[in-house]
DNA sequence: TGACAATGACTGACCAGTCAGTCATAATTA
DNA sequence: TAATTATGACTGACTGGTCAGTCATTGTCA
């Protein structure tokens, strides 16, 4: 009988004006003038507008405090939008994660093998790495979350510790091993706890995260103490 | 009835909220067979349940998640009583971090140091009563939630590094020192960065928190590789 | 009995998730 | 090609539930 119309009549005549707002709404980052005709370009440009939008602010208040109005008003989008793309808050969350870390890992784990290095020298690669795209980026406050929200998202954490923990602990562990082959690295005991390589790696990435505002830390001169200590005090160039 | 006379304007001006931290000095060991007749007595003891449900309920959730009826549930009280001992959930959970932090500090800096100890010894020692105290324990759980709540709440971040983070580092490099002078640790420059000998020792605190049921992880046979990289390879007894 | 401690029902703000309605664009027809 | 219709992305007011904080009332000790 569509008295529904009735019941809210104010709503018909006032629109015009809000669909310009969806035009301004660009202001989400420096994403370059794209005009993006397309729907499914459209759809998807607001996909990562929204990705941006939570992944900033999951960052800045955690997962509990976090409000999907705040979400959406970043990503210059309707709330009601969020739910095209994302089944509710909780998965949003998973899924953020997981878009967000697998890129990450593929690019620190595909950075090409120099022909000639030393063992150090490629610890010393993905460490410089590490400390540049992690430590000194908004990644390492990524890291944070997972610590900080891990508990409460098994998922989370089964997944972070599948994807990247064992893949980053099996690499390294080639590598202890290929050192101590190769006569780099004498404790031979240090393959059995790879975490030891990686671990100022880690303590950085916390430590730029909780107080680098307040006392910043030279990651990498740290870290290059750290491999002296296993590969032995480097002659000085 | 009546409950519309609670728009009643004129009310009680009082409450300066009482900052009875005076008397605590029950002591505070058994808690089911107490009846505790002094009136002062069993207000500290109130105080004891809730820091003691809250630290829980903050831990297993967060902040932003821990809702103060079940803090008051689990320490057996109202509602109201928690504001009878603290402002808002916010000085709540700050004061609540203090309280915990303190002793632990206490603890952990006076522990005796063993009459003629190598600096491996003492170090040593200090990683074994960290890792026996904190990592396997709820307050490494507690670590945790300062890294995570941590960039919220400043204070907390800033009690953190003033009382825990600069007073270890402090005593860690002077430990190195002591070693350098002595001998036992070849690197000079591990003084420069503290934090390296520590790492190991809180990674294993960050590890047993999100994986520890998973895949636990031995902190002190990790801690003694550690060892072995910078005073050198033991001989075994 | 008076003073204070404790209670828990209540309030109001807040927020995740919904859905009726809108409209730019794509598809179809003439 | 232009006109017409269909689609579904998008919106934002709204709902129902939750929860921090309050305070009138009740209980308890000295």
């Amino acid at each position: 009988m569509t008295n529904v119309a009735a019941k809210n009549p104010r709503k018909i005549a006032v629109k015009a004006t809000s669909r310009r707002a969806g035009a301004k709404a660009s202001a989400r980052s420096n994403l370059p003038p794209k005009p993006a005709s397309n729907r499914a370009e459209r759809a998807a440009e607001r996909r990562g507008a929204i990705i941006e939008a939570a992944m900033d602010e999951f960052i800045a208040r955690g997962f509990a405090a976090t409000r999907l109005d705040d979400i959406a008003k970043r990503a210059g989008v309707a709330k009601g939008t969020i739910y095209l793309h994302f089944k509710d808050k909780e998965s949003m969350f998973e899924e953020l994660i997981r878009t967000a870390i697998v890129p990450l890992v593929v690019r620190l784990s595909s950075t090409p093998p120099p022909p000639g290095a030393s063992v150090r020298d490629m610890v010393e690669l993905f460490a410089q790495n590490f400390i540049k795209e992690v430590a000194s980026t908004r990644r390492g406050d990524l890291v944070r979350l997972i610590v900080a929200e891990g508990p409460r998202f098994p998922a989370v954490a089964d997944f972070y510790y599948r994807e990247v923990v064992t893949r980053g602990l099996t690499g390294m562990r080639a590598l202890i091993e290929l050192g101590i082959n190769r006569g780099e690295i004498k404790q031979k005991n240090l393959a059995q706890f790879p975490q030891i390589m990686v671990a100022p790696a880690l303590i950085a990435v916390i430590w730029q995260s909780l107080f680098g505002r307040h006392a910043p830390l030279d990651a990498i001169a740290m870290f290059r103490v750290h491999l002296d200590l296993i590969f032995g005090e480097r002659r000085m160039a």
